[in-house]
RNA sequence: GGCGGCGUAGCCAAGUGGUAAGGCAGAGCUCUGCAAAAGCUUUAUUCAUCGGUUCAAUUCCGAUCGCCGCCUCCA
């Protein structure tokens, strides 16, 4: 039984569609004005983990992602740069694509654009003002705090309890708002501003939360299943994506909250200050697999904090490497015919596991602990010579199921080697067998200059790259 | 000032009122002509500290110390 822990709540709750076999998730994506650090991207891979899993369950799916391709961070850069918006995020949005297809993350069936959506953002507003949950103050729109009593119920903020602007965040001489709390839904753009829409209530740019209601209503429905993004935006994005949408439908917005926990770095908050601040690029080009950083992103619960440390990731570049060698040597082992009922047992002990785990609010340590402990097992059933044939397809069915939620084992490719290092081998095998070792040796050490590792072992050699 | 989370072996960490998953690193072993690689085994009388509740606490309660986050830029 899958369960969630529903911020809404605050508690965890079995998850039930609302529809039947019907799932309809919004994670809310990045801002697209620059690369995706990797705080960004444990939580969109805790979005792609959520999205496998319901698809592991069975349940079809329609997964909404946004793009954020205007605020007033891009519009200002933009204008910097001298380009249009379109200009500015197009080299950023490839990259974010980029990327994140390299850390396995799937592709949603829909990923739309903030700027694609302005005349539904309006009609939200408008809907807004004519019920009284919006005012205008000199030319913007703001959301009226006081319309919606139920603000709050998302991130259980005591407004009474705060410092107004403790967070020194808060300027409240600079807009005419009949409370603090309220916020902007449609920011005024004078004649002389590049960026502007034309609406019934005046020209300007939507706020920041506006875009999410208006795309996830609008693909989702006024009421859907999931809606997931990074515990930063629990406030005041999702809460004010509650009340915007509610205000409007006067419909439940979602009935699951789900919120990922940001990552550390070395113990510490990721900052451009403090120099650990690193996007996936970054990773890479300090020679990291994507894979790695994956299995590192989801080794720890998503609703818990994740402590990246490059000793840590070093280590993730080990296991998979262990992990992937397991597969290869499972499907090239020469087994003998039959089903050996006791590995059959722990395969099947292995996979209800995995799944418990992650029905348990998506426990993914437990569950990669399910998938190891299958990999020792089998390792010494394969230098037992306990495996036989029925049960390597019975466990490469099992590493495959675990694996399309997991993400981590890559594709199994068949590796061609050139000619040249084939017969390099070769001779190194030919001169074992005539003893002559000072050449064998030879071999090796040149083999190991281009990449390519050997394996004695006692069906032969094996070799894989560094 | 208000609110929330965390502190488990060298590192990353899961977890539960009944005595500590998993991964990395380390060590030992197997294999090997030797290595390497690989595989296996092993690694916390103890869960920040101090009290309390309990037959029993890492797990519940309280205090203390330390760290992280939110309180209208944020994944």
């Amino acid at each position: 039984m899958l369960k969630f822990h529903n911020t809404l709540s605050g508690q965890l709750e079995e998850f039930q569609p609302l529809n039947g076999n019907e799932v309809r998730l919004y994670v809310c994506g990045p801002t697209v004005w620059s690369y995706a650090h990797i705080g960004n991207f444990r939580t969109f891979t805790f979005g792609d983990i959520l999205r496998r899993y319901l698809k592991f369950k069975g349940y079809r799916l329609t997964h909404v992602f946004n793009l954020t391709d205007v605020d007033d961070r891009i519009i200002n850069e933009a204008a910097k740069a001298e380009k249009s918006i379109d200009e500015f995020t197009a080299p950023f949005i490839d990259a974010f694509w980029e990327d994140s297809d390299a850390l396995g993350i799937e592709r949603p069936e829909i990923a739309p654009r903030a700027t694609h959506h302005i005349p539904e953002m309006i009609r939200i507003i408008e809907t807004l003002l004519e019920n009284g949950h919006a005012y205008e103050s000199e030319g913007s729109i703001y959301y009226r705090i006081s319309a919606f009593p139920e603000y709050g119920k998302l991130s259980k903020i005591n407004f009474a309890g705060n410092i107004s602007g403790a967070s020194g965040r808060v300027d409240t001489d600079k807009y005419d708002k009949e409370n603090a709390q309220d916020f902007a839904l449609w920011k005024f753009a004078g004649a002389d501003e590049a960026t502007g829409w034309d609406a019934s209530f005046g020209r300007g740019r939507p706020g920041w939360h506006i875009e999410c209601s208006a795309m996830a209503m609008k693909y989702l429905g006024e009421t859907f299943d999931i809606h997931a993004g990074g515990i930063d935006l629990k406030f005041p994005h999702h809460e004010n994506e509650i009340a915007q949408s509610e205000g409007a439908s006067g419909k439940i917005f979602a009935k699951y909250w789900l919120h990922s926990e940001h990552l550390k770095v070395e113990g510490e908050t990721m900052s451009k200050s403090l120099g650990n601040y690193f996007t996936f690029r970054d990773l890479l080009a300090k020679g990291y697999t994507p894979t790695a950083i994956r299995y590192l992103l989801l080794s720890v619960p998503y609703h818990k904090q994740l402590n990246f440390t490059f000793e840590t990731l070093d280590g993730a570049e080990h296991t998979l490497e262990r992990l992937r060698d397991f597969r290869k040597r499972l499907n090239e082992a020469k087994l003998s015919c039959g089903d050996n009922q006791d590995l059959q047992k722990i395969a099947k002990k292995s996979l209800s596991d995995f799944e418990a785990a992650m029905d348990d609010n998506l426990n993914s340590s437990v569950a990669l602990a399910a998938l190891h402990n299958l990999v020792r097992e089998v390792n010494t059933s394969l230098a037992n010579d306990t495996v036989l044939t029925a049960n390597r397809d019975f466990i490469l069915q099992t590493i495959d199921k675990i694996d399309s939620v997991l993400g981590i084992f890559g594709e199994e490719k068949e590796e061609i080697l050139d000619t040249e290092i084939e017969s390099l081998i070769e001779e190194r095998q030919e001169a074992r067998r005539n003893r002559n070792f000072a050449r064998s040796d030879e071999i090796r050490d040149l083999l190991s200059e281009k990449g390519i590792v050997l394996e004695d072992t006692k069906d032969g050699v094996r070799w894989k790259r560094k």
